[in-house]
DNA sequence: TTGGAATGTCAACAACACTGACGTATTGTT
DNA sequence: AACAATACGTCAGTGTTGTTGACATTCCAA
């Protein structure tokens, strides 16, 4: 590869795109999302929940009265998965299930009062390890990384996140 | 908060510490791992392999001859269930098991010329993404990325990542 | 009215994690 | 030599989360 070029950028500029500087990042992305769940972990043990729960409340927060179909794409799991999570959201009163006025087939998902209460314990003890984060890393460093990040998405995802952005 | 400063630094300089921010990097961190994990998931499906079988084959090929033990603390999981994946991995002649010669009752773990093919491939799938997306993101994103991610790292993980850059 | 889309549900299964208990070497300590 | 601790393996049971496949219901739209 360095052969196809004659700029000195080979040897200089691309250094991080060394094996070993990939075999970093790796090891960084799997060590840091165990951080990044370790916190949220802890309070849906309490309650023996999962990720899982934790991923639909966050959607339904961000997204209120989104249909099961829309989530489904979101969280990219089949919809007995999500069904089987719900149900136990819904029975426990943290999620309320509404039939469409437009649609009826499709149901809109909102978050009762227990359940926003439960969603921002969670939220809290996520952000509070990500804030500190950035912190200590800086406004400079968060902005490389929300963009390989972004860059890392499948681009089917990344519009999902993109979205999210506006909303 | 605002109003224990003085400065302009909390509305020019700390807007990065916003919800906002916080929820666009925890769901930044989300999509980005689906997307981290998606394309050796499809080579692991092919054998009846999960991530666990990645992870233990990415960290003995890292650290060759490494003890069950350090293993189990690298990965953090029981050893129950470090074994049913190292069981599969050695029967189908991926792992080496040798018992240690200082320590008798240590197991020492290698790859096979067949695991190491097949971690390669793995290891080729993933680093493929990451080196797109470093590409995009530049080599100054990629500072500011791995210094989020470390700074998210429980400390006693952080010890285990920094080890391994070492060696 | 017929076809298809959205949703829900039942059953079976697998990966991967957990706890708890027990067994077997081996090593270190008293 | 006796005992405790360590390293590893294993059996049994449980739970979450994911999968496929099949089938029923409801409802919109052509």
């Amino acid at each position: 590869m360095a052969l196809l070029h004659g700029h000195s950028e080979n040897t200089s500029e691309l250094l991080f795109l060394t094996d070993d500087q990939l075999r970093k990042g790796i090891e960084a992305m799997f060590f840091a999302y165990r951080g990044f769940t370790a916190d949220p972990d802890r309070i849906l043990a309490k309650r023996t929940y999962g990720r899982a729960h934790h991923r639909a409340l966050h959607f339904i927060k961000r997204s209120p009265g989104t249909t099961v179909n829309n989530l489904l794409a979101i969280l990219g799991v089949t919809k007995q998965s999500l069904n089987r999570v719900l149900r136990t959201l819904i029975e426990d009163g943290l999620v309320l299930n509404e039939v469409g006025t437009r649609d009826k087939r499709q149901r809109h998902l909102t978050l009762t009062d227990e359940g926003l209460e439960f969603e921002q314990a969670l939220s809290n003890a996520q952000s509070g390890r990500m804030r500190a984060a950035y912190k200590v890393a800086g406004a400079e460093a968060v902005q490389g990384f929300r963009k390989v990040l972004e860059a890392m998405m499948d681009p089917e995802l990344r519009g999902h996140y993109e979205k999210l952005r506006l909303g």
